[in-house]
RNA sequence: GCGAAAGUGGCGGAAUUGGCAGACGCACCAGACUUAGGAUCUGGCGGGUAAAACCGUGGGGGUUCGAGUCCCCCCUUUCGCACCA
């Protein structure tokens, strides 16, 4: 420290309290990170990405990008600490690094503040980004600002137009009326995914309604195979995240069979004339134990029915209400079954019986058909219904066995195995259930009264929202041509400002005649103009191949970039967007490759999912008041000390528990490393490396060098692998414990090899440092005199000769009890370990008068001695 | 109900392949330097004992020379799915 600096610190200590002049030496971070935060903020492409096609490999790492709610919170800062550390990491490693960072500013939160401040959504919006902008810089996070994307500026949401175009080009986009999920609070629609147990997702307390409602739809359906299929090879992603994808696409193999309605004298009919039921069935070899056909209670067929009868209607009524109540009860579990008889009848195509038609509230509606066939002796759900209303139940399939006892017996029922053989099915008889399902499926479709047929739970996506701040979708309806797309020369569609939607009742934009009246480029005459606006999570599903030509204005991004930078070598975010902008952004990709902008199938190689940051064992929350600030923590114990502890206190993938009293532990180590660096900095900085030969070195000194080469491996590793970054760190304190310890043994001899590998140590310390604690590493770095950058220095390389052990401490055990230890060279042959062994007085002692009956060298690792159990008591 | 992950000191966590349980850090205790300590340094720190022995990784069994780690049964927590035909 220059003694200006020195003088001003002692003065300012003395005239404030109690800052005494012989703790100069600590570190204090608010000095040392404002200085580089001054320097780095005066180098605005710090950390730009070399241009796509550059030499160097590439490496994209990215964090998901956050909502500008006005502060970051600490699981942002843990999110981009590990992603941060890893960028650094992979630039020191020699890649061309893209870091970017944007921000998902479109969504309802600027539409609840506008009315609450009286602040138009896009200043709010801004200054929010502005805030937040500034928290990620003084953090210390290595972003290439230049490629910044904010997906409320036109010259983003133009692209989300000009793609809704092309899916409406392509069939893809779609509008239709239907009964949609409806949130009272956000007053919009929500679409399948946002639904939670029959909440709304950023609701938790409101019950989602159903409405009728004209609406955009992606058709997302058209990918689900391939959404399915290509999930096998993400293995770079948590297994946790593709089962739920898995689950939540829900592909099923099945069978459609058509039922003839069965129209009894005077009924006056039902359904359509001649009409047929059609069910969807995953077992049609059970299609013989049929017993009655269920129906979902809003199955057009119903409700034909119920139109003629009010009794029924009222039935159906109760049975809609009980079928919400459980979706609503999320995980109380199953309600009890219910159903109605319509006394109506349908007919079986294959053996032509005439089985009764009911209404059944454990039918759903958006599933299969909406209409089963009911097969009691092998479903467990057919099977409490019949119980309870004395349905028949009929044994079609019989369990095979290779106890020859059990096979042919009957079975406890319900029996839904599918490696049975079928009985009492006519011509199928005697058939195992695969191959029945085929012939069977082939009869029907042969019939024309069904066929095979795959059913997915996987919906299309609804993308219309009625609300203001977000994107508009670029449609005109036109009296005479109906709906006509906005020509791409038009684009974009700016959503405008200065709107008042406090008072807005349906879409804001509605009330706007200047924004509502256009021009119909097909016919010249009026057209209005679509209201709506897209689902924020449209923004979110192809945002990060902006990043790789962020300021591109005739096209969403260059293709060769995209090629260039693509996949995402490691998205790293929170868990709760497996589903939701995890599947859009597949099916976005795989849009866009069908286009042809595109080669890859996928976006992101790599997938990591961090843990929660919580506290005293509950999520942080405003309600529960066990919110930890990041500027609080900067302020207290800086931004190196807040990064550092979100990675050292749990292995990034599971929750972290924040203690405050841990951080202080972590800057108490940033101090120790700063004054020892300090301390040896100018005996470090005139010794020449290259001198240093292990051989040359003392003991103490071989093992501080031994040491530090099993810290770069072990650092290296889990950058490589595992990710516990929690034990990178550790082993980083334990290697600077050893050097303290080394200091205070070492007297002032051999003072020249001793700073040579001083240099050494402390350069390659601070390399170690770098990507987890940037502020301290750079300050050290210049006091050690480096002159190059560190932001890209070479990575301290492992050298297995240097980190081997000379001499081992081997534990010895008498029958797996530890009984002693002994000190052998590494390279000891079996024989000399164990006599050393034997020779040890404690184990010597404890088979005093025994038997050996056998020895055990496990090489480097243990000695056991075993010896006839009993005796060692 | 089905599936997955987890359960280790007072706390966060380590033990990467079946081989010394508790690394590293926090908290705590004692000491040193101090006018002072919320600075720094040294030592201690699972239970138990004077010291040993011994006990100890959710519980119970098993395999093994040896089990936190493998196998079987059970308990608890978290997450995901849940009338999906």
């Amino acid at each position: 420290m220059p003694p200006q600096d020195k003088l001003q610190e002692m003065t300012a200590g003395v005239s404030q309290r109690s800052e005494p002049d012989r703790n100069d030496d600590r570190y204090n971070p608010q000095r040392v990170e404002s200085k580089w935060f001054e320097r780095w903020q005066n180098e605005p492409n710090l950390y730009a990405a070399d241009p796509s096609g550059s030499e160097k490999k590439k490496y994209y790492v990215l964090e998901m990008l956050p909502y500008p709610s006005g502060a970051l919170h600490m699981g942002h800062v843990r999110n981009y600490s590990i992603g941060d550390a890893l960028a650094r990491y992979m630039w020191m490693n020699g890649y061309n690094v893209l870091h970017p960072m944007g921000w998902d500013s479109f969504g309802l939160p600027a539409e609840n503040a506008a009315i609450q401040n009286n602040t138009p959504p896009r200043q709010w919006t801004l200054g929010n980004i502005a805030k937040m902008k500034a928290q990620m810089n003084r953090l210390g996070f290595a972003y290439d600002w230049s490629r910044e994307v904010t997906t409320c500026m036109p010259d983003y949401y133009r692209w989300n137009q000009w793609f809704f175009l092309k899916f409406y080009e392509k069939g893809l986009a779609y509008r239709k009326n239907s009964r949609v999920n409806w949130c009272p609070k956000c007053c919009t629609v929500l679409a399948n995914e946002q639904v939670v147990d029959g909440r709304c997702w950023r609701h938790e307390d409101t019950l989602v309604e159903q409405r009728e409602l004209e609406q955009w739809f992606l058709r997302i359906t058209k990918y689900a195979d391939e959404l399915l299929r290509d999930l096998e090879k993400l293995d770079g992603w948590p297994e946790k995240v593709r089962t739920m994808q898995r689950n939540w696409i829900g592909r099923s193999e099945g069978t459609l069979v058509d039922f003839k309605l069965d129209y009894p004298e005077n009924s006056g009919g039902f359904g359509p004339a001649g009409g047929t039921i059609s069910v969807f069935t995953t077992r049609v070899d059970t299609i013989y134990g049929a017993t009655s056909i269920q129906l979902a209670p809003q199955h057009p067929i119903v409700a034909d029915l119920a139109a003629a009868n009010p009794d029924l209607r009222a039935k159906v009524d109760q049975l809609i209400a009980e079928q919400r109540k459980a979706k609503e009860a999320g995980d109380i579990g199953e309600i009890e079954k219910h159903g109605v008889p319509t006394n109506r009848y349908a007919i079986n195509p294959f053996n032509k019986e005439k089985i009764p038609i009911w209404v059944a509230n454990y039918i759903l509606m958006d599933y299969g058909t909406g209409a089963i066939m009911s097969v009691p002796a092998h479903d467990e759900r057919d099977y409490e219904f019949a119980k309870k209303y004395k349905l028949e139940i009929r044994l079609v399939v019989l369990p095979i066995s290779n106890d020859p006892e059990e096979t042919m017996t009957e079975p406890v029922l319900p029996f839904v195995a599918h490696d049975g053989m079928l009985i009492n099915s006519g011509p199928y008889s005697g058939l195992d259930c695969a191959e029945a399902i085929k012939k069977m499926s082939k009869f029907a479709e042969e019939n024309n009264f069904g066929k095979a047929t795959v059913t997915y739970r996987l919906k299309d996506w609804g993308i219309s929202r009625q609300r203001y701040w977000g994107t508009p979708i670029p449609m005109l309806y036109c009296e005479k041509d109906g709906i006509v797309p906005v020509p791409e020369k038009d684009l974009p569609v700016i959503l405008p400002e200065n709107v008042d939607i406090s008072h807005a009742v349906g879409s804001p934009l509605s009330s706007l005649p200047e924004f509502v009246n256009a021009t119909c480029p097909n016919c010249g005459g009026p057209a209005r103009r679509e209201t709506d606006t897209m689902d924020t999570f449209v923004d979110s599903s192809w945002y990060f191949y902006r990043y790789t030509d962020a300021h591109n204005d005739h096209a969403p991004f260059d293709s060769k970039a995209a090629q260039y930078w693509f996949p995402i070598d490691q998205y790293i975010g929170g868990v709760e967007h497996a589903i939701l902008h995890l599947i859009y952004s597949r099916f976005w990709t795989k849009f866009m490759r069908d286009l042809g902008l595109i080669t890859n199938d996928e976006p992101v190689e790599r997938l990591f999912t961090q843990g929660m940051v919580i506290k005293d064992g509950a999520k942080m929350s405003k309600s529960l008041g066990n919110v930890v600030s990041p500027d609080e923590m900067v302020a207290r114990y800086g931004a190196d000390a807040a990064r550092l502890y979100s990675l050292f206190a749990a292995p990034p993938d599971r929750d972290l528990d924040w203690q405050d009293s841990g951080i202080a532990g972590i800057q108490r180590f940033l101090g120790k490393v700063y004054r020892f660096v300090t301390r040896n900095a100018s005996a470090a900085s005139i010794a020449s490396v290259d001198t240093l030969s292990a051989a040359s070195l003392s003991p103490a000194e071989r093992q501080i060098q031994r040491k530090l080469h099993q810290t770069i491996k072990r650092v290296s590793d889990d950058f490589q692998g595992r990710w516990h970054f929690n034990t990178c760190i550790s082993a980083i304190m334990e290697l600077v414990n050893a050097l303290h310890a080394y200091e205070e043994s070492t007297t002032s001899q051999a003072k020249s090899t001793s700073s040579a590998l001083l240099a050494e140590v402390q350069r390659d310390l601070i390399l170690l440092l770098a990507p987890f604690a940037p502020y301290l590493a750079h300050e050290l770095w210049e006091i050690i005199g480096e002159k190059g950058s560190l932001l890209k220095a070479p990575w301290p390389k492992y050298d297995p000769a240097l980190a081997k052990e000379e001499e081992l401490e081997i534990p010895v055990q008498v029958n797996g009890r530890l009984r002693g230890r002994i000190v052998v060279p590494a390279d000891a042959a079996e024989s000399v370990v164990l006599d050393r062994a034997l020779a040890d007085e404690k184990v010597k002692s404890a088979i005093t008068g025994k038997q050996i009956v056998k020895r055990i060298y496990v090489p480097g690792k243990l000695v056991n001695i075993v010896v006839p159990s009993g005796s060692v008591k």
